[in-house]
DNA sequence: CCAAGATTGAGAATCATTATCATTACCAGT
DNA sequence: ACTGGTAATGATAATGATTCTCAATCTTGG
């Protein structure tokens, strides 16, 4: 199991546990922007602490273990909402998301937002972001000596970091 | 959806239907390779079987469409059957897999078992088999100037095929 | 305060892949 | 041919991440 942020008691977390008044809603506090009518922005307590924590998290991390790191926290954030914001968030170019060898999907909020690979630590998830200029090129010459078109490409690295090499 | 080998009236085949004999077992006819006592060889009619689909299939597929396509020549394999031994031929070597964009698996017989990568046809699922001597020395340099080891790579091109493009 | 619209979250639903486990087929001796 | 040991098969259940549903709750403009 990849160790990342703060460990919890192995909780399964699999839905919201029952049992508690539900705290829906956006928070009043410090709300942010809004559009026209009717749009709320990015700006509800959820939104927020999933965002702390995104930027707390040094790599990428599975959308269950930030929702585990939330609770962790003590923030109540059902995992259904966390889902809905990496997926969102996702869209927008604002996160990065790569594959777990077991198909897991992991999120990290990248330094950047042009586009670049990363050198993933297999082990506790930490990552170095690279941009490919070599690859880049290579993978545009590859495609068109093929004929293919509209192409895309997944560059993934992965590896032991310094630190877990010990 | 992909359209791959002969396309049938959309069964789900989730499971194998009852109500049949069942047949059992390896076939007798054209045994193959026999080890030390109780190993029996990947000569079943099954494992045949497969290994001719996967031989006909002309591009990335998922476990279920094999299976499809078995079905569909009149072959009785299970679905279990395939995956085990799709999963048994990917740890020898001797098929290659990549990831769906929904994170399904896909699996095809290559022409080469040195490493090489694949620019894949997003629609039909045709394949280039493609090698980047440039990528796996980028990669290694990288690699080295980060302090990682261990490491290895992920490298998938997608795009259009150029009978897919009309 | 009120109504409309957005957001949330608990649980159900999906769906590919794995694990069970009883049944069957094969093999080597006898 | 008969038999015991063992591998292979397949129907089904189980797993597990992700998505869907929808009622409850919040926000906000008026
Ligand atoms: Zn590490
Ligand atoms: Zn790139
Ligand atoms: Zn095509
Ligand atoms: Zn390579």
């Amino acid at each position: 199991m990849r160790t990342v942020g703060a460990s919890q008691p192995e909780e399964t977390a699999r839905a919201e546990e029952p049992g508690r008044p539900a705290e829906h809603g956006r928070a009043g506090g410090a709300a942010g922007v809004k559009t026209a009518r009717g749009t709320r922005a990015r700006g509800t307590r959820q939104a927020q602490a999933l965002a702390v924590a995104l930027d707390d998290l040094p790599g990428f991390c599975s959308a269950q273990e930030i929702h585990a790191a939330l609770r962790s926290k003590g923030e109540t954030v059902g995992l259904a909402t966390v889902y809905r914001h990496l997926q969102a968030l996702t869209e927008a170019g604002s996160i990065d998301t790569i594959r777990d060898v077991s198909g897991e999907t992991l999120y990290r909020q990248c330094g950047t937002s042009v586009h670049h690979h990363h050198l993933t630590c297999r082990n506790c998830g930490r990552s170095v972001e690279v941009e490919g200029r070599a690859v880049e090129q290579w993978a545009e010459k590859v495609a068109a000596e093929a004929g293919f078109t509209d192409v895309g490409h997944t560059f993934e690295l992965f590896g032991v970091c310094p630190q877990c090499a010990g």
